[in-house]
DNA sequence: CGTATTCATCGACGGACGTCAATATAGACA
DNA sequence: TGTCTATATTGACGTCCGTCGATGAATACG
Protein backbone atom coordinates (compact mmCIF):
# COMPACT_ATOMS: atom_id res chain seq x y z
CA UNK A 1 0.00 0.00 0.00
CA UNK A 2 1.23 3.36 -1.05
CA UNK A 3 1.98 5.58 2.26
CA UNK A 4 4.04 8.20 1.67
CA UNK A 5 1.97 10.91 -0.78
CA UNK A 6 2.04 13.81 0.92
CA UNK A 7 4.98 14.88 3.15
CA UNK A 8 7.36 14.04 0.15
CA UNK A 9 9.98 15.63 2.08
CA UNK A 10 11.60 16.49 -1.67
CA UNK A 11 14.44 18.89 -1.43
CA UNK A 12 15.22 20.56 1.72
CA UNK A 13 17.56 22.77 -0.28
CA UNK A 14 18.67 25.37 2.88
CA UNK A 15 18.71 23.60 6.19
CA UNK A 16 21.99 23.74 7.59
CA UNK A 17 21.12 23.07 11.19
CA UNK A 18 19.53 20.03 11.42
CA UNK A 19 20.37 15.84 10.43
CA UNK A 20 19.02 14.31 7.88
CA UNK A 21 15.50 11.90 7.70
CA UNK A 22 16.10 8.28 8.19
CA UNK A 23 12.77 6.84 8.26
CA UNK A 24 9.81 7.25 6.89
CA UNK A 25 7.38 10.38 7.89
CA UNK A 26 3.33 10.05 8.28
CA UNK A 27 1.28 11.08 5.72
CA UNK A 28 -0.84 14.21 6.37
CA UNK A 29 -3.96 11.61 5.65
CA UNK A 30 -3.19 9.19 8.08
CA UNK A 31 -1.81 11.89 10.89
CA UNK A 32 -5.56 13.11 10.81
CA UNK A 33 -7.26 9.52 11.11
CA UNK A 34 -4.80 9.34 14.30
CA UNK A 35 -5.63 12.36 15.50
CA UNK A 36 -9.38 11.33 15.32
CA UNK A 37 -9.07 8.41 17.44
CA UNK A 38 -7.02 10.10 20.33
CA UNK A 39 -9.19 13.12 20.55
CA UNK A 40 -11.76 10.73 21.27
CA UNK A 41 -9.90 9.92 24.62
CA UNK A 42 -8.89 13.27 24.99
CA UNK A 43 -11.75 14.23 27.23
CA UNK A 44 -12.46 13.19 30.74
CA UNK A 45 -15.54 11.73 30.93
CA UNK A 46 -15.24 9.96 28.21
CA UNK A 47 -12.51 8.35 29.66
CA UNK A 48 -14.25 7.55 32.52
CA UNK A 49 -17.08 6.20 30.46
CA UNK A 50 -14.64 3.56 28.88
CA UNK A 51 -13.69 2.77 32.61
CA UNK A 52 -16.95 2.58 33.68
CA UNK A 53 -18.13 0.41 30.63
CA UNK A 54 -15.15 -2.04 31.24
CA UNK A 55 -15.98 -2.43 34.87
CA UNK A 56 -19.22 -4.41 34.10
CA UNK A 57 -19.28 -7.88 34.04
CA UNK A 58 -20.23 -8.38 30.91
CA UNK A 59 -18.56 -5.33 29.63
CA UNK A 60 -21.93 -3.62 29.29
CA UNK A 61 -23.75 -0.80 30.30
CA UNK A 62 -26.66 1.20 29.59
CA UNK A 63 -27.12 4.86 29.60
CA UNK A 64 -28.93 5.13 32.83
CA UNK A 65 -25.75 3.25 34.06
CA UNK A 66 -23.81 6.42 33.73
CA UNK A 67 -25.64 9.38 33.93
CA UNK A 68 -25.01 9.26 37.70
CA UNK A 69 -21.87 8.55 38.34
CA UNK A 70 -20.60 10.78 35.62
CA UNK A 71 -22.89 13.76 37.20
CA UNK A 72 -23.77 14.66 33.37
CA UNK A 73 -27.41 15.48 31.83
CA UNK A 74 -28.16 12.43 30.04
CA UNK A 75 -28.24 14.32 26.11
CA UNK A 76 -24.40 14.80 27.31
CA UNK A 77 -23.87 11.46 28.07
CA UNK A 78 -25.31 10.32 24.79
CA UNK A 79 -22.75 13.02 23.00
CA UNK A 80 -20.43 11.60 24.61
CA UNK A 81 -21.52 7.75 23.71
CA UNK A 82 -21.80 8.68 19.99
CA UNK A 83 -18.50 10.09 19.51
CA UNK A 84 -16.47 6.67 21.16
CA UNK A 85 -19.03 4.65 18.94
CA UNK A 86 -17.81 6.93 15.83
CA UNK A 87 -14.08 6.62 17.39
CA UNK A 88 -14.64 2.83 16.78
CA UNK A 89 -14.33 2.05 20.99
CA UNK A 90 -18.43 1.36 21.72
CA UNK A 91 -21.09 -0.36 19.87
CA UNK A 92 -24.79 -0.35 20.83
CA UNK A 93 -27.21 -2.90 21.15
CA UNK A 94 -30.35 -1.80 21.72
CA UNK A 95 -32.91 -4.09 23.65
CA UNK A 96 -35.86 -2.92 24.62
CA UNK A 97 -36.20 0.68 26.10
CA UNK A 98 -32.62 0.38 26.79
CA UNK A 99 -29.49 0.75 24.77
CA UNK A 100 -26.67 -0.84 25.88
CA UNK A 101 -23.19 0.10 25.22
CA UNK A 102 -20.38 -2.48 25.06
CA UNK A 103 -16.39 -2.12 24.41
CA UNK A 104 -15.49 -3.42 20.71
CA UNK A 105 -12.97 -6.12 22.21
CA UNK A 106 -9.89 -5.61 20.86
CA UNK A 107 -10.03 -1.45 19.76
CA UNK A 108 -8.25 0.22 22.88
CA UNK A 109 -5.13 -2.21 22.66
CA UNK A 110 -5.43 -1.33 19.06
CA UNK A 111 -5.58 1.93 19.54
CA UNK A 112 -2.54 2.19 22.24
CA UNK A 113 -0.73 -0.48 19.56
CA UNK A 114 0.03 2.52 17.37
CA UNK A 115 2.26 4.58 20.02
CA UNK A 116 4.24 1.13 20.62
CA UNK A 117 6.40 1.93 17.63
CA UNK A 118 8.12 4.76 19.71
CA UNK A 119 7.56 7.80 16.80
CA UNK A 120 6.65 5.78 13.82
CA UNK A 121 2.97 6.05 14.24
CA UNK A 122 2.21 3.22 12.02
CA UNK A 123 -0.73 3.91 10.27
CA UNK A 124 -1.10 0.38 10.32
CA UNK A 125 -4.53 -0.78 11.39
CA UNK A 126 -3.15 -3.62 14.30
CA UNK A 127 -5.87 -6.20 12.43
CA UNK A 128 -9.39 -5.68 12.80
CA UNK A 129 -9.52 -2.24 13.65
CA UNK A 130 -11.73 0.01 12.19
CA UNK A 131 -12.12 3.42 13.73
CA UNK A 132 -13.81 5.56 11.64
CA UNK A 133 -14.84 3.21 8.66
CA UNK A 134 -16.93 6.81 7.36
CA UNK B 1 -1.34 3.31 46.56
CA UNK B 2 -5.26 3.92 47.23
CA UNK B 3 -7.12 4.84 43.75
CA UNK B 4 -10.39 5.05 44.36
CA UNK B 5 -11.20 8.24 45.94
CA UNK B 6 -14.13 10.11 43.16
CA UNK B 7 -16.26 7.77 41.95
CA UNK B 8 -17.43 5.47 44.95
CA UNK B 9 -20.10 4.06 43.62
CA UNK B 10 -21.24 3.40 46.84
CA UNK B 11 -25.08 2.72 46.51
CA UNK B 12 -26.70 2.46 42.68
CA UNK B 13 -30.00 2.15 44.69
CA UNK B 14 -32.56 1.83 42.00
CA UNK B 15 -31.15 0.38 38.58
CA UNK B 16 -33.15 -2.34 37.58
CA UNK B 17 -31.21 -2.73 34.28
CA UNK B 18 -27.56 -3.36 34.66
CA UNK B 19 -25.32 -6.16 35.39
CA UNK B 20 -23.01 -5.02 38.54
CA UNK B 21 -19.74 -3.77 38.59
CA UNK B 22 -16.79 -5.95 38.89
CA UNK B 23 -13.67 -4.56 38.14
CA UNK B 24 -12.41 -0.71 39.46
CA UNK B 25 -13.70 2.22 37.87
CA UNK B 26 -10.50 4.54 37.57
CA UNK B 27 -10.82 8.21 39.21
CA UNK B 28 -11.82 11.07 38.49
CA UNK B 29 -8.42 12.85 38.53
CA UNK B 30 -6.71 10.01 37.06
CA UNK B 31 -9.51 10.33 34.06
CA UNK B 32 -8.16 13.84 33.66
CA UNK B 33 -4.76 12.86 33.95
CA UNK B 34 -5.23 10.24 30.58
CA UNK B 35 -7.87 12.81 28.98
CA UNK B 36 -4.80 15.64 28.84
CA UNK B 37 -2.13 12.84 27.63
CA UNK B 38 -4.01 11.79 24.56
CA UNK B 39 -5.63 15.10 23.70
CA UNK B 40 -1.90 16.12 23.16
CA UNK B 41 -2.17 13.46 20.58
CA UNK B 42 -5.63 14.36 19.39
CA UNK B 43 -4.21 16.91 16.93
CA UNK B 44 -2.72 16.07 13.39
CA UNK B 45 -0.32 18.52 13.36
CA UNK B 46 1.61 16.94 16.30
CA UNK B 47 0.90 13.87 15.01
CA UNK B 48 2.91 14.82 12.75
CA UNK B 49 5.28 16.69 14.62
CA UNK B 50 6.23 13.46 16.52
CA UNK B 51 6.66 11.79 13.63
CA UNK B 52 9.06 13.97 11.97
CA UNK B 53 10.90 13.94 15.06
CA UNK B 54 10.95 10.01 15.27
CA UNK B 55 12.30 9.98 11.58
CA UNK B 56 15.34 12.35 11.99
CA UNK B 57 18.55 10.11 12.83
CA UNK B 58 19.19 11.32 15.92
CA UNK B 59 15.49 11.18 16.91
CA UNK B 60 16.18 15.51 17.20
CA UNK B 61 14.55 18.47 15.14
CA UNK B 62 14.69 21.67 15.45
CA UNK B 63 11.67 24.46 15.01
CA UNK B 64 12.88 24.99 10.74
CA UNK B 65 12.86 21.62 10.30
CA UNK B 66 9.08 21.18 11.06
CA UNK B 67 7.71 24.43 9.86
CA UNK B 68 8.31 23.79 6.45
CA UNK B 69 6.76 20.57 5.77
CA UNK B 70 4.31 21.24 8.03
CA UNK B 71 3.31 24.77 5.86
CA UNK B 72 2.28 26.27 9.12
CA UNK B 73 3.82 29.72 10.90
CA UNK B 74 6.69 29.61 13.09
CA UNK B 75 4.35 31.01 16.03
CA UNK B 76 2.04 28.08 15.44
CA UNK B 77 4.66 25.48 15.23
CA UNK B 78 6.00 26.93 18.62
CA UNK B 79 2.70 26.38 20.03
CA UNK B 80 2.20 22.92 19.18
CA UNK B 81 5.76 22.03 20.28
CA UNK B 82 4.99 23.66 23.99
CA UNK B 83 1.56 20.95 24.04
CA UNK B 84 4.20 17.98 23.23
CA UNK B 85 6.53 19.10 25.93
CA UNK B 86 3.71 20.08 28.46
CA UNK B 87 2.50 16.31 28.12
CA UNK B 88 5.77 14.93 28.29
CA UNK B 89 6.12 13.30 24.75
CA UNK B 90 9.36 15.79 23.42
CA UNK B 91 12.41 17.53 25.38
CA UNK B 92 14.27 20.78 24.39
CA UNK B 93 18.11 21.78 24.19
CA UNK B 94 18.68 24.84 23.07
CA UNK B 95 22.55 25.05 21.29
CA UNK B 96 23.29 28.50 19.73
CA UNK B 97 20.61 29.94 18.50
CA UNK B 98 19.09 26.27 17.71
CA UNK B 99 16.50 24.89 19.44
CA UNK B 100 16.37 20.87 19.36
CA UNK B 101 13.51 19.01 20.22
CA UNK B 102 13.77 15.46 20.75
CA UNK B 103 11.41 12.56 21.75
CA UNK B 104 11.21 11.53 25.12
CA UNK B 105 12.30 7.65 25.45
CA UNK B 106 9.55 5.28 26.14
CA UNK B 107 6.93 8.12 26.35
CA UNK B 108 4.66 7.31 23.77
CA UNK B 109 5.12 3.38 24.41
CA UNK B 110 3.80 4.27 27.84
CA UNK B 111 1.15 6.21 26.42
CA UNK B 112 0.33 3.45 24.58
CA UNK B 113 0.31 1.17 27.54
CA UNK B 114 -2.43 2.58 29.07
CA UNK B 115 -4.48 1.52 27.18
CA UNK B 116 -3.18 -2.29 26.76
CA UNK B 117 -4.95 -3.24 29.82
CA UNK B 118 -8.37 -3.52 28.15
CA UNK B 119 -10.59 -0.69 29.45
CA UNK B 120 -8.99 -0.40 33.26
CA UNK B 121 -6.90 2.60 32.04
CA UNK B 122 -4.47 1.52 34.48
CA UNK B 123 -3.71 5.00 35.88
CA UNK B 124 -0.11 3.30 36.69
CA UNK B 125 2.49 5.14 34.77
CA UNK B 126 4.55 2.36 33.48
CA UNK B 127 7.93 2.96 34.50
CA UNK B 128 9.37 6.47 34.09
CA UNK B 129 6.84 8.21 33.00
CA UNK B 130 5.74 11.69 34.20
CA UNK B 131 3.30 13.14 31.90
CA UNK B 132 2.85 16.45 33.80
CA UNK B 133 4.65 17.19 36.32
CA UNK B 134 3.17 20.25 36.76
C1' DC C 1 -55.67 3.80 22.45
C1' DG C 2 -52.99 6.73 25.87
C1' DT C 3 -49.24 7.19 29.10
C1' DA C 4 -44.72 6.50 30.89
C1' DT C 5 -39.92 5.52 30.23
C1' DT C 6 -35.51 5.42 27.83
C1' DC C 7 -32.71 7.37 24.66
C1' DA C 8 -31.44 10.39 20.45
C1' DT C 9 -31.52 14.79 18.27
C1' DC C 10 -31.83 19.84 17.98
C1' DG C 11 -30.63 24.60 19.07
C1' DA C 12 -28.19 27.61 21.87
C1' DC C 13 -24.66 29.22 24.97
C1' DG C 14 -19.89 29.73 26.90
C1' DG C 15 -15.32 28.36 26.97
C1' DA C 16 -11.43 26.14 24.92
C1' DC C 17 -8.49 25.51 20.84
C1' DG C 18 -5.76 26.31 16.43
C1' DT C 19 -4.10 29.86 13.78
C1' DC C 20 -1.88 34.11 12.55
C1' DA C 21 0.62 38.88 12.57
C1' DA C 22 3.16 41.58 15.57
C1' DT C 23 6.36 41.92 19.10
C1' DA C 24 9.80 40.40 22.47
C1' DT C 25 13.83 37.66 23.78
C1' DA C 26 18.25 35.64 23.20
C1' DG C 27 22.32 34.28 21.07
C1' DA C 28 25.90 34.80 17.01
C1' DC C 29 28.78 37.71 14.68
C1' DA C 30 30.91 42.09 13.13
C1' DT D 1 27.62 48.32 20.29
C1' DG D 2 24.69 47.05 16.65
C1' DT D 3 22.52 43.86 13.48
C1' DC D 4 20.90 39.56 11.99
C1' DT D 5 18.83 35.08 12.84
C1' DA D 6 16.07 31.65 15.37
C1' DT D 7 12.68 31.05 18.65
C1' DA D 8 9.19 32.32 22.27
C1' DT D 9 5.38 35.16 23.70
C1' DT D 10 1.40 38.16 23.17
C1' DG D 11 -3.10 39.46 21.52
C1' DA D 12 -6.74 38.76 18.53
C1' DC D 13 -9.93 36.22 15.60
C1' DG D 14 -12.76 32.35 14.02
C1' DT D 15 -14.00 27.78 14.79
C1' DC D 16 -14.71 23.68 17.34
C1' DC D 17 -16.28 21.41 21.58
C1' DG D 18 -18.72 20.28 25.97
C1' DT D 19 -22.79 21.31 28.16
C1' DC D 20 -27.62 22.05 28.84
C1' DG D 21 -32.94 22.44 28.18
C1' DA D 22 -36.42 21.28 25.02
C1' DT D 23 -38.20 18.26 21.83
C1' DG D 24 -38.72 13.98 19.08
C1' DA D 25 -38.69 8.82 18.32
C1' DA D 26 -39.40 4.21 19.90
C1' DT D 27 -40.75 0.75 23.00
C1' DA D 28 -43.35 -1.18 27.22
C1' DC D 29 -47.45 -1.27 29.72
C1' DG D 30 -52.32 -0.40 31.14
Amino acid sequence: MPVAELLPVTDVSAAACCSPLSKEVIAADDAEAVARTFKALGDPTRVRILSIVASHADQEACVCDLQEPLELSQPTVSHHLKILMDAGFLTRSKRGTWAYYALVPGSLEAAGQVLAGGGGLESVRPEGFEPPTF
